[in-house]
DNA sequence: GTATCTTATCGTAATTATACGATAAAGGAA
DNA sequence: TTCCTTTATCGTATAATTACGATAAGATAC
């Protein structure tokens, strides 16, 4: 009958990219771990848990998707996981949703 | 055994307001609607779903999740729909976005 | 060696999102 | 009136996300 198979391959290249960082900030929780990170120098993954009302599986899987898009990084520190914000990576998410905001902005007209 | 219930109360007004932004501008179809609003000055529902490779029940879908932010407006006009981007929510978007990234960007220091 | 600590991943359950056909409702045209 | 157009909603199938316990893997301590 009918499918829901997923048509993302039929929008441009653009429209995707920002979908996909609307996709990874589309969760509080990781909205919480930008914050929390930015706050700290230290960033073990252990502190981030103790930050958030989720388990400690759940809070690896958001880390997961916001390496995904490289926005944080991860690196081992002995038995130990330290995350950082990278702050290339925020600066050029930040120009992809403000570059297309004012695109639309820019088209600016009234209607109906 | 295990649950998978929403934990969108646990965390603050702030971080579940940017998420909700963050998941309506997650998929491309909604992308896609925003900028062809942007450039038209008639928003007829049907053009849109001409511009777009989904069905018009998918895309009446996605449309009523723009509306649900206020982002696009929905005005009846005799048999056909009318869309319009709300350029002041459009503002208030980017602001919210822009705010929580200027934010996380003032905390910047070196870490690991 | 063993025990402990830390975190990623696996397995799985529940929920939510996506997609479309079918249909309903409402307006206009004949 | 009847027919056609347009769009929102319903029903439903599939897919993806979210959440957590359990476990594995790696490092350190003993």
């Amino acid at each position: 009958m009918t499918v829901a198979r997923s048509k993302t391959y039929l929008f441009n290249k653009k429209e995707v990219e920002l979908a996909r960082i609307g996709k990874v900030l589309s969760h509080p929780a990781r909205v919480a771990i930008l914050k929390i990170l930015s706050q700290r120098t230290e960033c073990v993954c252990g502190e981030i848990v103790e930050g958030l009302p989720l388990a400690q599986a759940t809070v690896s899987q958001h880390l997961k998707e916001l390496k995904s898009i490289g926005i944080i990084t991860g690196t081992i520190d002995g038995p130990k996981s330290c995350y950082c914000v990278d702050w290339k990576k925020l600066e050029s998410v930040k120009n992809s949703i403000d570059g297309f905001l004012d695109e639309i902005k820019n088209n600016h007209r009234e209607c109906c």
